[in-house]
DNA sequence: ACAAAAGTGTTGTTCCTACACCCATGA
DNA sequence: TCATGGGTGTAGGAACAACACTTTTGT
């Protein structure tokens, strides 16, 4: 059943690039593609709009195919559109990126048919069309938005350590940050709970955090404002 | 001649919120549509993307077709696409956004016969489509980024003194800011040029400056982070 | 006892904040 | 001489930066 309009249209997709986080890595999400153009190579996981669906309900059906993971945060990043972006024809792509921790949802990567796995940012593949300068402009949101707003924690568990806490920063940053005034700087912030201690560690047992949602919507309307740059 | 395809598209638009500073208010421009839906209610200037025009290139049009000017800043914003946006059926908006001095471009809002205007940010009209919801997020965006980056520069006049300068992120801002402590601290940062002094004032003459973009460029390549954020 | 990571004390320096004051010009 | 903005001095306190040290656990 064919659709036929005055005027040429461009098609609208979405793509996800999805960041995660395992004990070791900072990683993303990528789908290796079963048919052309680029057939075999990874690419973001994306697809069409539907045309009744909104933008954000089309890149969180992707996000869930691929991870079945949905209360993430989530975030809409850039849209690409340059003519000859897809070979195929004019497509208009709306980026979003998600953060996930995997150690909390397991993620399956590939819950379809599809080819599925996570990588390391530093050890990147080909990717597809133009989803290396889609992934490079969401890496630079990452790292200039961690840096003002309390994104870091949607990485995490739940409950964290102040260690693990800034191991993370240190990955996106790619600095050394300096343990004690890390600490202080955070804890003064007054945004994390005390939920425990570590157990079964071959060190002192770390006081476990987690991230206290409400104080920090309460201090945010007040004007305080998250913070997180030092000496590196 | 018809255009057809298998399953329907969205139609794609840009449209482009255009901040202006004049001696009082900032001001957006705005257009009076001359047809249905919406007609005579104002607007945010826009159109449709042509099939093989760039996104970026599709704004600059329109921005440049309403205002004449053509070397500001400009950057997207977001894009737009909730089914129902447009009564006309689906179509899918990319927001830009401008800054424009308004001294030194003294755009004529209008090259065209569309009726187009400036208005100040407190005293706006109702606007078409779900153009409030793009331009509150253009100026919440205006607001954070202008803390963070060197924007506020690109509404000013080529020269300008340290007291312009405060009374726009006065404005931005919607504070008040202590002026001792906001004149060491945008000179400490190195990134304004003397350029002489004022005449004809019934005042101390002020020093002129300009924004000094090598500088800035250089220096934020060894970290520097522009900021301001002051008491209010 | 040792390794490993957690967590603390402290100090000099820089930056923030607040307030009061002086300066140069045209009317 | 006055009104009007431009521009400066300074002092107390908070935050930053750097470094060395102590603590608690499993092996």
């Amino acid at each position: 059943m064919p659709y036929t309009y005055d005027y040429p249209r461009p098609s609208v997709a979405v793509d996800c690039v999805i960041f995660g986080l395992d004990k070791t890595d900072l990683k993303i999400l990528l789908i290796q593609r079963g048919g052309e153009p680029f057939k075999n190579a990874w690419a973001l996981p994306g697809g069409f709009v539907d045309i009744d669906e909104s933008l954000e309900a089309a890149a969180l059906r992707e996000l869930e195919e691929e991870t079945g993971v949905k209360d993430v945060f989530f975030e809409q990043l850039f849209t690409f559109g340059n003519p000859g972006r897809d070979p195929r024809g004019r497509v208009i792509s709306v980026a979003y990126y998600a953060l996930v921790n995997l150690d909390e949802h397991p993620v399956q990567a590939a819950s379809d048919a599809k080819n599925a796995a996570w990588f390391p940012l530093n050890d990147l593949p080909e990717l597809a069309f133009d989803h290396d300068k889609i992934l490079k402009s969401a890496i630079n949101r990452l790292e200039s938005k961690v840096r003002y707003q309390p994104l870091g924690f949607e990485l995490l568990p739940e409950k964290f350590t102040l260690g693990q806490l800034q191991e993370l920063y240190e990955k996106i940053l790619g600095t050394t940050l300096n343990k004690r005034n890390f600490r202080t700087k955070v804890l003064k912030m007054n945004i994390l709970k005390e939920m425990g201690k570590q157990t079964d560690v071959a060190h002192r047992p770390a006081t476990l955090y987690s991230f206290d949602h409400e104080e920090y919507q309460k201090l945010a309307k007040e004007g305080f404002i998250f913070e997180i740059t030092m000496n590196r």
